[in-house]
DNA sequence: AAAAATGGATTACAAGTGTAGTCTTAAATT
DNA sequence: AATTTAAGACTACACTTGTAATCCATTTTT
């Protein structure tokens, strides 16, 4: 799989938003929670590129880029490793870490049942 | 926090399982999963003691370690970095796509409806 | 006692990362 | 037309990370 570090993922995440873009776009979206100089950004849509998680097109003097990857699937790939490496591969002692650190709201209780309903209706 | 690399948290998780120990029982015990050689895993606890993550007494020439913290504290502000990061914070939604990517087994489900249920009922 | 092994300290070194600055060229502005 | 601006390419540079090798001083072993 692609391996992005965090802020080539932040810059990708600003593309997830609504592509294809320019990097104008981008930037434009990064100031908000970012402080990025726009040649950081820049630098990181290069990056991107070279890594092949963005592909773009020319228009003009202008780049217009476009994803090459599903954030879905990313986040999936990315989900899986992470629990993997932290809780032996299941999920469930990540979601009580979160119970017992008091992180969890009626809404997150809620959307879970929601899940597992989804996925009872599934196995049939 | 304390930041740990991916090799770093290998080595500190080698020393949760049992400690104090040494670093011939750390290596040892690292022996099996990764194919690290001992130098590597000295370097490696060099850094977490110069990151604080453990703490040592000589023991002659020797040095026994002790974490100086804790898994499931550890774990846990991860895992909130993590879903922060990939999901808003949310944690549905990691779960969610566990269960799209069919990554979701019946014991996932039953250990997750247990975690609901001890949820609410501390709710009372 | 001499030699070998072992423990930790120090050094090494390439690749990746965050964070830009400079260079070149073309487009926009004056 | 001359100047400024803007787009991307290329360069920079310190810090982290993975992965050891070397150095130095004890222990152990022979």
């Amino acid at each position: 799989m692609i391996e992005l570090s965090k802020a080539e993922f932040e810059v990708l995440d600003a593309l997830w938003v609504s592509y294809p873009a320019n990097a104008s776009q981008i930037i434009e979206r990064l100031s908000d929670d970012q402080q990025w100089h726009e040649k950081t950004i820049k630098t990181l849509l290069g990056r991107l590129v070279k890594k092949g998680a963005l592909s773009f097109e020319k228009d003009g003097r202008q780049y217009i880029y476009t994803p090459c990857i599903n954030r879905a699937d990313y986040t999936q790939k990315e989900s899986q490793n992470f629990i993997e490496r932290f809780f032996s591969g299941r999920i469930a002692p990540l979601v009580s870490g979160f119970a017992k650190s008091e992180k969890l709201s009626q809404q997150d209780i809620n959307e879970l049942k929601k899940v597992i309903d989804d996925w009872e209706k599934n196995q049939k």
